[in-house]
DNA sequence: TAAAAACGCCCCATAAAATGACCATAATAA
DNA sequence: TTATTATGGTCATTTTATGGGGCGTTTTTA
C-alpha cells in the first residue's frame, strides 16, 4: 500500500513551476535529459521526475540541476548568499534558546 | 555504508540558507519544533534536518515547511504562481520536442 | 522515408530517508 | 533553585527514493 502524501497547493506549484522552468532552461541550452542528468550526476529517470515536479526528489538534487540550467532561487547571486546566511544567523543568535509556550492562560499576543 | 554526494556550494549555501530562514521564522512565531513538525506532518527528526539544511530532505516537505512559517521562494503570491506556470508551459511549448545533438562539426553557435 | 537519437514510462534491486521512541542536556518559567 | 519543557542526538524499523535497464513511441536528421 502506498501511502501518497498531501502537499499544499502552493507546495504542489511551487515544484512544477521549478520543474517547468527547469525543463525550459535545459532545452533553451539544448541540452538532452541524458546530458543534463549526466553533468548533475543523476540518473535520467530522477531528471524527469524532478522536471515533472516530483515533490519527493531530495532538495539538493533539485537544487543542484537548477543551478546547472542558471535557475535560481532566492534570485541572489552566490556570492551574496553567505551574506544572508551571516545575516539570519545573526538574527537567530539574539533569539532565545528555545521557544516555550505559556503554561497557561494569557494567550492574546504572538507580537509578530 | 553511507554514500555522501558532493553538491556544488550554491546547492550547499542555499540549502543552509533556506534552512535557517525557517528556523528564524519558526522562532519568530514562538512555534517548537514539535509544533510545527506536527503542522507539517513530519516527525522532528525530519524538521531538525531541514533546520540544519540537510539536503537529502525531501523537496515537498521542504517547501512545506517553508511556506508554513511564511518563507517563500520564488517571492511571488501563490495566485502568480499559476500565471508564471502558464507562461513558462507556453514557452515550453513553443520549443522543439526533443533536443538533438549535432552529428558532427559546427559548434560555433549556441544561439542562446 | 529510413536510421538514429531523444523521450516517456515501466519494473526491480538496494541504498537511503523518514519515523517513532528514547535519553541526556540545555533553557525557560515559576 | 526547582520543575518543566525544548532541543540535540542516537537507534531500530518501516518506507521510499535512486539508479539501471529495458522497450515502445516520437522526433529529428540525413
Amino acid at each position: 500500500m502506498i501511502k501518497t502524501r498531501a502537499y499544499s497547493r502552493y507546495t504542489r506549484e511551487a515544484g512544477l513551476l521549478l520543474g517547468k522552468q527547469i525543463r525550459l532552461s535545459r532545452k533553451q541550452r539544448k541540452w538532452t535529459e541524458h546530458e543534463l542528468a549526466e553533468r548533475a550526476g543523476i540518473s535520467r529517470a530522477t531528471l524527469q521526475k524532478i522536471e515533472k515536479g516530483d515533490l519527493s526528489v531530495a532538495l539538493g538534487l533539485v537544487f543542484e540541476v537548477a543551478a546547472l540550467v542558471g535557475v535560481r532561487l532566492f534570485d541572489e547571486e552566490v556570492s551574496s548568499l553567505e551574506n544572508h546566511i551571516a545575516r539570519t544567523q545573526e538574527m537567530l543568535s539574539l533569539m532565545p534558546g528555545a521557544v516555550r509556550k505559556p503554561s497557561k492562560v494569557s494567550r492574546l499576543d504572538d507580537d509578530f
